[in-house]
DNA sequence: TATGAATGAGCGTTCATTCAT
DNA sequence: GATGAATGAACGCTCATTCAT
């Protein structure tokens, strides 16, 4: 009966999915038991309760974004275009992935007016991004430009997830990235290939 | 002896108000009841339980943004920027009244992969929006990338929407308005004023 | 299924009993709805919670033993051994009923050292026992000797009503009453028979 | 590869502490645990499980009240107002200690109707302490007489520690306990300095 | 039409206990 | 001897729903 089954990560890798399939509220920690292959009560040695483990959710998926996302945006030695590129193909993957969506919308959506619990997380997510992405822009554009670019694309960016979630069609998520894409790479480049080197 | 306390309508109305703010999930017959000054009991009166009402609340909803909102588009006696522009405010009233954002989106999060249940509804919404937009787009374009484009303004708007819930910041989801109708207005107009004259 | 099967008061009553038997945490809201005749949930309807009927039980009950009994002791018309004697037959008859014991002392032994809950009340049972025996007293001693047998008596009952519940037998609260009584009796009354006539 | 943590009787002497001031219920064998530096698992190498612990907590105390306070009342060498006052500030350091009062009255009150399983061990406490109490007062009282002293001072001190307890304030139990001295000392003693040599 | 008591399933959580390591 | 993951029953409590009044 003892014997571990589990880890905390892979408790928290099944969390995502759960979590991103059923939203936060109607997910009951039997589910999420389940899909560890736990009984509820075990859980309790993992984590501490429904909210914090939503929270070290958050954290977990927020941390591989910064570290394997939004950090491609900051690798200047590449291409911009390229950059923008992996970047939203490599969120795509995860976002597309058992139909999860984008934790972070789907928690602001769900959480936002009723409990200031995720707002941190959930702000930082966001934040992070649009910096990502302004610090891309800025390869094309004047600082405010950038931002305003970037912020912009943040939103169709979920917004497309949204209607691929009701859809269940990810070309639209798809055509949401070729789009931005375009928009980027047709932005005359004041040289052949200009090379980011400004900073935040 | 009980006197008619509320109506259908003003049940629907606020119910409106408090699914948006707190999601269908973990929303309660009691608030719900609550808000209209009922006790939990009496809401069964008027609709045969939570998924019903939910599915009623979309549909009138969904009645009025067609009604007031999306038929705005088809005016085609007005200038096309005009009915962008009116549209888009219209829209921003609804959403940003009591920070309820947008039934529809919020609804596709929390509950697409979870029910079908208001997956026609939602999807309903989405469909007529982008066609509405569309329509308006055609003064400009192709009809191909008129539909395009409305499907990027359907989509900026929404995240917009997630980002001003977030933040508490209606300038977000300003921005955004200003940045679509900026786009359709530099597009170039083939003639001085042209009015579409396309039907869907 | 609706139509009321129990009052409130009724309900108290009941707590009064199983919370006298068991102890606070030992008796489960199952075991107190089914005294009742309820399901668990259907509790809920008359009180927020376990924490919450515990303290109206005790109000209720201090409530009982302020207008029932300690009141006695203000009814200067009467012989004070005879006031005395009364109360303490009244207590006994609640106490001994259902091996319950005194609701108050075991409250205290209880929880005490855990919550604050509960010290309010079950310190308000012991100061108006206490200040309506000292009344009393007052018709044989100076207020202070008169303060520090009242002291005593509400400390000897305590452990009486202890020792009765341990070996179930009522013979040694019995016994306690007429020690207090013979005490009070044999103490020479100042005049043939004294009516107290102080205040508190 | 593991080493001795503690002890048995170190075990014994934290959990007279933890129930003491929790109660039998409310504590849990995490507490515990924790009390005595172990995880929970470890408590099961030493003990059966919460009730076996709590019996042989109620043994282990019984017996040394046995060998360390109730014995003080046979040395019938020592004046017995002296072995009485000894006695009775020796209980009261240890009810005092940690605020935990008499394990015994606590359990009596918390489980005497709910289970038979500490009944025994606690009898054994009352009627040994008693005892010991009516040997002292027999050099004062016929037998019977010593008896009913006994049986007072006993329920006199219970409730005292519960007064004390209600009210963190120990000067109840010194009241208590000087009362029940200056009654010893004030009863004619038939001879200068009597000693009992009577046995039970 | 409105009430609100009652239901019963199920929620998040706790906890005494077991046992492979 | 010590660990701590796992269990599973039970806890306090919530909630959508029913229905006699």
């Amino acid at each position: 009966m003892p014997v571990q089954k589990t880890t905390r990560e892979e408790i928290l890798e099944k969390a995502i999915d759960v979590f991103g399939r059923q939203g936060y509220h109607r997910t009951t920690m039997h589910d999420l038991a389940a899909a560890c292959g736990l009984l509820k009560g075990s859980f309790y040695h993992y984590f501490n309760g429904k909210e914090a483990l939503m929270e070290e959710v958050l954290r977990y998926s927020l941390d591989y974004f910064r570290k394997h996302i939004f950090s491609i945006a900051y690798r200047d030695e590449l291409p911009a275009a390229e950059r923008l590129r992996s970047m939203m193909e490599k969120s795509s993957v995860i976002i597309l992935r058992n139909n999860q969506g984008c934790m972070f919308g789907n928690t602001v959506l769900e959480t936002a007016n009723v409990t200031a619990q995720f707002r941190e997380t959930t702000q930082a997510f966001f934040t992070d991004w649009t910096a990502a992405l302004a610090h891309l822009y800025r390869a094309r554009y004047d600082p405010a430009t950038a931002l305003e670019h970037a912020e912009q694309t943040v939103m169709e960016m979920e917004g497309a997830i949204m209607l691929t979630k009701l859809s269940n069609n990810p070309q639209l998520l798809a055509g949401c990235r070729e789009r931005v894409l375009k928009r980027f790479t047709q932005s005359a480049p004041s040289l052949p290939e200009q090379r980011t080197t400004n900073n935040e």
